[in-house]
DNA sequence: GATTGTTTTATACAAACGTTTGATTATTAG
DNA sequence: CTAATAATCAAACGTTTGTATAAAACAATC
């Protein structure tokens, strides 16, 4: 019969599954507020009611595609960024900041996926709401702590804790607003952001980290 | 009588500013999707009907906020560093990095005022709207293209036009990173963001500029 | 003081919202 | 096969949404 063939086609993958996939590309797509149940379900081809039986409400869904959609893909990218730096042997400065901006630009997601990403984590900072606390423990908090750790390694002993910080923040504000903020940089540059200008962006990232502006040019021992 | 008393108290100012000011406060903190014209009249306490009277649909409402709030803050941060670029007497790289991130952090806007800016604006590159093409056309390129021509000037004649920008969403990317992720580094560093706070982050952004980390630390010349 | 134009008011409307319900179909276990 | 459990469905619930309307209050002009 041809409703076997239906349910192989589009339908056989749980429900739940695909509510999720869809509720995660509209929520980065439009934010929470401006997406309704319909429309998920629409997109999710199920009935409306499926995600509150299978989630209880639209809030335990936007939740939960943070739990499950979006932390695992924030791991993937963190272990990537430890893979690289390890197989770059020492753990110097340069490496740490190379690896992140790769990890961040380049890394283990497909376009789409860091679209989707970034556009989620955007929302949440922009306005935080549960979700955010999720994140910040479960993925931020992690990261800046291994960050902090790997960087104390790789300078000079003396140097303050708070100092330490702000240059991790200060690499994360140049990784994540390069990718924040592709609309207006690919505007104002007239460069997309294909497999060049992004290999373009990871270098300036690193020359940056570790020279600044530059203004007294010297040869980077990159 | 104290009709009179009344209307002096809340209604005299012009019903259509109260409802710019009330709808701009909530714009920043929920979004434009998760607030409703009512919420909005009944913080400028007036009718239901008087933003569709006064502005013709909430969408209007929304991009007027943009309009008529935002963009003359962003003018007056614009201008605020300038006149701190030229009281710093000769435009090198160090002075135009200081301006910015003074304007920025310290800047002429009242805490609040700073707050809602960068709310608004975040919602906006988030999920950019109609407001986007405004705030990039009005704000965002011509304080570009004036920092592309202040940096031209202070760095060395052969320096190409593409690492230029690069550097100038570096120094951008700092100072705005550093204001929408207050909660993050307020949070991470166990700092709150007084005056004192501020001037540290002043001088950390300039130095990070100048030096990077300061991997091979050099008595910086600031 | 009547007339005219502007602003505010109460009320109404259809559409869309998140959630609930009870019937119906699939799936599993005995 | 039957009983029980799980999943899907169409329909409806009561609210809330953005917008429209027509009457009332106000302001300014003559």
């Amino acid at each position: 019969m041809d409703d076997r063939q239906k349910q192989n086609n589009i339908k056989n993958d749980r429900t739940k599954k695909r509510i999720l996939d869809a509720a995660e590309a509209l929520f980065a797509l439009k934010g929470y507020a401006a997406v309704s149940v319909r429309e998920i379900t629409g997109a999710a081809d199920c009935n409306l009611a499926a995600v509150n039986y299978h989630f209880g409400n639209k809030q335990n869904l936007y939740m939960e595609v943070f739990r499950s959609c979006w932390l695992p893909r924030a791991m993937r990218i963190q272990e990537c960024f430890q893979d690289l730096l390890a197989a770059n042997g020492t753990i110097t400065a340069s490496a740490i900041v190379q690896s992140l901006a790769r990890a961040f630009l380049e890394g283990p997601l497909s376009e789409e996926e860091r679209k989707r990403h970034h556009q989620l984590i955007s929302g949440e900072m922009a306005k935080p709401t549960e979700a955010y606390k999720l994140v910040a423990d479960e993925a931020f908090r992690p990261l800046f702590e291994s960050l902090l750790k790997d960087l104390r390694s790789a300078m000079p002993d003396d140097i303050e804790e708070e100092r330490l910080a702000l240059n991790i923040f200060s690499v994360f504000a140049m990784v994540l607003y390069f990718n924040f903020a592709r609309p207006m940089i690919s505007s104002f540059t007239g460069r997309s952001y294909d497999a060049d200008f992004k290999e373009r962006l990871v270098d300036h990232i690193v020359e940056f980290a570790l020279n600044g502006l530059g203004v007294k040019p010297k040869e980077a021992p990159l």
